[in-house]
DNA sequence: TTATTTTCATTGCATATGCAATTATTATGT
DNA sequence: ACATAATAATTGCATATGCAATGAAAATAA
């Protein structure tokens, strides 16, 4: 039944791929795509907590939002009482082309599904979080 | 509805990570791990087949490969009526690695698996089967 | 047959990645 | 209060990655 996490796997990078291509040219490829997309939806976070909730190495993390902050997509705030945290948000910037990501991002959902119901979506969803408590 | 997509993205970086982790010590970092069980399970494979199956830039795939042809876990032939094509085949090293190799990967999968029912993991399946269609 | 286009593999180059070690700050134990 | 341990961020370094361009072989068109 490992064919699952095979499927897992290639649904993730083709993704990847596809969105490195979309918005290489705005200077978000690498992955930085789905950072942005995250801290716009919840600013805040300070950087081990983003690397975390993405499940990305926290030194990769830091370098891509230390890339973020230099292109003017992120600033990064010490946290007023814990000196050891930066706290990550979106500028301007980030949050003129955050629909662009959310309708990229939501295309790409709505063509993976596409062969799906309704209903059929809603099960995945659902099994897909059982398992989200097992890694 | 496009929390799914985010927790295929997260399963499969946490599933490499980890990997990368367990097979760094015999060489296998860096998702090496995922070709050479692919290699083993259908040799012969030509190297941009082996890309595209795993949906994994050529490039980067050329050069993975070729690294585990320098480690002595890969083998590359050039095919017999086809010039450009290279076809690759494990090594015994890999061969004699490649039930490790699949327990560790079964074990992510029943670990990943553990909360749902047989009947949800096939459900499971299915609904990716038809969603590995449309990418 | 010859010219053109397509498909694979490969390389050059700039950049990204990630492990291991370091520093800074906070939390915990005594 | 002080020492010790834990957590976050950061850096050094060696290596991996991936786009763009090239080379080599085969398929297709003319």
């Amino acid at each position: 039944m490992f064919k699952i996490i095979r499927n897992i796997g290639k649904i993730t990078r083709s993704l990847q791929i596809k969105s490195n291509k979309q918005f290489q040219a705005v200077g978000l490829g690498n992955n930085s795509f789905i950072y942005l997309i995250r801290v716009c939806e919840k600013p805040g976070m300070f950087l081990g907590e983003v690397a975390d909730k993405l499940s990305i190495d926290r030194t990769t993390a830091f370098r891509t939002i230390k890339r973020l902050v230099d292109t003017n997509y992120l600033r990064l705030e010490v946290d007023s009482t814990d000196g050891r945290l930066r706290r990550v948000f979106p500028t301007d910037k980030a949050k003129k082309i955050y629909p662009e990501l959310h309708s990229f991002e939501k295309d790409s959902s709505e063509k993976l599904l596409s062969n799906l119901t309704l209903e059929e979506q809603q099960t995945l969803f659902q099994l897909l979080e059982k398992c989200s408590n097992n890694i």
